[in-house]
RNA sequence: GCCUCCAUAGCUCAGUUGGUUAGAGCGGCGGACUGUUAAUCCGUAGGUCCCAGGUUCAAGUCCUGGUGGGGGCGCCA
């Protein structure tokens, strides 16, 4: 058995001479005669060659921008520039009309944020494809990394009972009446009567239980859908973004490093092998939008020169206190140029990040060993007593892409963590018990997918590399 | 949540110190075209100048408030 041929099967084993049948939708119709298809599979069009003649004229009429047609014909070597091959058609056939007077693309360059406004039909535009199909190849790319370095896939939840990770803003979950929910005696909401008989929220972060996972099958990962109810307007944010959190018996804050710099490197590398010619099309098209901006604005490479970049060096490592000092030595320091203040036991600002990974070491930045009061309780505490191991890896242009750390294995030391950061421990019994029974020295960290596909894509805004992206106030479809 | 910038044709924009009938390019529609690559050429129709108030003899232009969008900051991934 064999499936129906993609544009992407005909061109990649294009022979001459065969007859093949291709669907797709029109880009472009010149002189009545050539139709540049496209059917999604590839960045590459093929060109549809017709004689006018030939054709009844209303079918030919019906041929025009993001029409979808069906066409049989012979392939042959292009005599003109511009492709190597070419459709001659026999056969056209119209499978979907496109009024193009009520539609609302055009063939031509539609900014970013007309096209949010039209995002039923935002895939067809070469950019979003490219991006989508830049995607997808990114997705499958971190669960082949992961499997070939034996991480077991979990599926944590999605609606979870636990309220205390601590990550952000969490969506209520629930069932009740919101007009008139049951009531307690004294008046408050009786949760006992809700769905799942107590309040939940869907997960900001699957870490926790991908703890249980890790303290199991030695290495996991999640790789799913994750709410923060934060008011963020940013083009970094999202109400709903998909992450990517590995966790790992035996590994301490270096071997967390070490994965994330390699996980990074790989999916990198994966990307420029595997989808040359979107990324092609994405270079050019950063490169236009580029020449737009003043000069003091524009990136310091080109996508594929950063992304090259990226992979011939290593991150540079340093830890928070280095970064303080590195800070403080820095000309806007001197100037008194940054915006917050720069002092040991407060968090580093997004100027002093861009600092960092733009001005002072031009690549990819990991900081490690933050102060305890500025990170989450589940941190492990260092052999200093004032700072934990965590890492964030900072990337030029977007910030913090990764954000990890060894967790604290110790008993005492977590119970004493949550007292200090009134974590309700009843709750959180079953986190303490992975300690008691059982446990190993275990670290991981999470990956923003979005800001990685945004990384790799070259997109300024987050919203456009998320097919559906939810953001206050915005959750069509 | 805070700070900023913007809103004129389907899209991207221009519109002078406030001045009488609001423009361009692209797109649409009609036509021409046997090698195009964002094809080209000719013709043509599109406007509640975001909304509500106000100032003025006169508002697309000035003021106030709202709505929508972009960017920056915070929260983070």
């Amino acid at each position: 058995m064999s499936l129906k041929k993609t544009l992407a099967d005909v061109l990649a084993k294009a022979v001459p001479g065969e007859e093949v049948t291709v669907a797709g939708w029109v880009r472009a119709f010149r002189n009545q005669r050539f139709i540049a298809l496209n059917d999604g599979s590839t960045a590459e069009n093929l060109q549809l060659v017709v004689d006018p003649e030939k054709l009844d004229e209303n079918l030919l009429k019906q041929i025009g921008f993001h029409a979808c047609v069906r066409a049989r014909g012979k392939l042959v070597e292009s005599p003109a520039a511009g492709q190597k091959y070419e459709l001659q058609v026999e056969e056209v056939e119209v499978l979907g009309d496109n009024p193009l007077s009520e539609y609302p693309l055009q063939p031509k360059r539609m900014t970013m944020e007309f096209l949010r406004e039209h995002a039923a039909f935002r895939l067809r535009t070469q950019t979003l494809s490219s991006v989508f199909r830049l995607r997808h190849g990114l997705g499958y790319a971190i669960h082949r990394y992961f499997h070939e370095n034996h991480f077991y896939y979990l599926h944590t939840p999605i609606i979870t009972g636990s309220d205390a990770e601590g990550a952000g803003e969490m969506f209520r979950v629930t069932t009740l009446d919101l007009n008139d929910p049951p009531r307690t005696e004294d008046g408050a909401v009786d949760w006992k009567q809700d769905f799942f008989g107590h309040p939940t929220n869907l997960t900001v972060s699957g870490q926790l239980q991908a703890e249980t996972g890790a303290l199991a099958l030695g290495r996991v990962y999640t790789f799913g859908p994750t709410f923060r109810a934060e008011k963020s307007n940013t083009p970094r944010h999202l109400a709903e973004f998909w992450m990517i959190e590995p966790e790992a018996a035996f590994f301490d804050l270096k071997d967390d490093m070490d994965l994330a710099e390699d996980f990074l490197k790989y999916l990198i590398r994966y990307a420029l092998e595997n989808y040359e010619r979107d990324l092609n099309f994405l270079d050019k098209r950063l490169e236009q939008e580029e020449r737009n901006k003043k000069k003091e604005e524009r990136r310091p490479m080109g996508l594929l020169e950063t992304l090259n970049f990226v992979l011939e060096h290593p991150f540079e490592r340093i830890t928070y206190t280095e970064a303080i000092r590195l800070l403080q030595g820095s000309k806007p320091y001197k100037k008194g140029r940054f915006q917050f203040p720069v002092e040991w036991g407060k968090d580093l600002q997004a100027e002093h990040e861009r600092w960092l990974v733009e001005k002072k070491f031009g690549r990819p930045v990991i900081v490690c060993d933050y102060p305890k009061d500025i990170k989450a309780f589940y941190m492990r505490l260092n052999d200093d007593g004032k700072t934990v191991a965590a890492m964030d890896v900072l990337f030029p242009g977007i910030g913090e892409v990764i954000g990890g750390s060894q967790r604290e294995e110790r008993y005492d030391l977590l119970q004493q963590r949550m007292m200090e950061m009134n974590i309700p421990q009843e709750e959180m019994q079953w986190y303490l018990d992975l300690r008691k029974f059982g446990g190993a020295p275990h670290a991981g960290f999470g990956l923003g997918f979005e800001r990685l596909v945004q990384f790799v894509s070259g997109m300024s805004n987050i919203r456009d590399v998320i097919a559906f992206p939810r953001y206050p106030g915005h959750a069509e479809f």
